[in-house]
DNA sequence: CTATATACATACATACTTGTTTGTATATAA
DNA sequence: TTATATACAAACAAGTATGTATGTATATAG
């Protein structure tokens, strides 16, 4: 049997997208084949290449399917008006994201991947520009919350809500590339919402 | 003329690694061959061959030649006893090495391969344990500054060292990665110290 | 019911890379 | 002065990844 059913092909278009996240987990993006892919997903590389141009198109199908609703997820916690106060707010919009990182695996793996199994030339080097752009996106929704910190009088000392977000987003980003690297959960993983914890608290009055 | 004096091959063996620091930089540490290092450095891969192993051994001279100096002057700024109080031994550490970055172009050069042209499979997977260590070192001599700091009564609230640290060091390792993404400097590059000074400032009492 | 587009599998041709082997001129040791 | 190890260059062999072209069974539209 070949040809099958539209709800068969796109099957095996998301087995295709998960055996590639799993090869270049493995092998990195770079040294991960078409073939490796084809074999994990027990296709051939005809069904790859039907659904996708080449790897590269691969690569951008991981990243949309979990870093979009990532994105927005974090852009929602921060934004809704909810009953915390904006401090407690950006806490738990950390918090969140490192608790979807424990949980969801794929995300996981994609962050893994992006991190540290993926080199930005070429057809990669755009992503590095979106990552840039999301990192402003994301400090604007915090330094936004410290706007409104500030207008609480939350805030120790004389400090401006900008200098804090980006500090603050900083920090994260350097909480999550040590929550990739650190592959065995010894140094970073089970300690990272305490040392978010900690992070603000060092800005409440 | 094929045989040269000792002092020639050192040189040919520079020449090298500056061109694959190069190469590495522009196409990525895996799409690099050894053909575009040699011809970029003006030899052949016979050259490349008689002084290196592989591609892999190309890749941690490159290292070792920039990465191990600088974390002895990271040790040696943070260990000195100077004059300044321990917050401004910190901050000074910090923006030292920024400085480094902006003024050595080998060096940043080589934190951008590190950061973004590599993925770390397979033989490259042990320099992420390298990596962490360096990082614990580090954390561990800010600790003890901010312990200083502490018994000097520099620091404002009940926040202890240890947790100062790991925000600090989390704070510095985003920091370097935004740097070397912000490839036109449009963000990060010019208010780097900026940052890091506001980032002290908020432990200050 | 049939024609066609779909969803792949298979085969092929090409282009790279790598590692090794061989050749060779010359600095250097003896 | 000569023998040898050095510092490469050039040639060779083999594997590997990619893209495309072709084949084909079947779901589905008309």
């Amino acid at each position: 049997m070949v040809r099958k059913t539209k709800e068969d092909a796109e099957l095996t278009r998301r087995r295709i997208i998960d055996a590639a996240r799993a090869v270049f987990l493995a092998r990195g993006v770079s040294r991960s084949t078409l073939e490796h892919i084809a074999s994990h997903a027990e296709v051939t590389r005809g069904a790859v290449y039907w659904h996708f141009k080449n790897k590269t198109e691969i690569f951008h199908a991981i990243r949309e399917q979990v870093f979009l609703p990532l994105i927005d997820r974090m852009d929602d916690t921060l934004t809704m008006q909810g009953n915390e106060d904006p401090l407690t707010q950006i806490e738990n919009s950390l918090c969140d994201t490192i608790n979807e990182l424990n949980e969801n695996i794929e995300m996981r793996q994609t962050y893994e991947i992006m991190m540290i199994k993926c080199e930005y030339v070429d057809e990669f080097a755009t992503v590095l520009q979106q990552i840039l752009n999301n990192c402003s996106n994301i400090t604007e929704k915090i330094q936004l919350a410290y706007e409104r910190a500030e207008a609480q009088q939350l805030l120790i000392g004389k400090n401006n809500p900008r200098a804090l977000a980006v500090d603050t987003h900083l920090f994260f980003s350097g909480l999550l590339h040590m929550w990739v690297k650190d592959f065995d959960g010894s140094r970073f993983r089970f300690q990272a919402t305490d040392l978010i914890k900690s992070h603000i608290n060092l800005r409440r009055k």
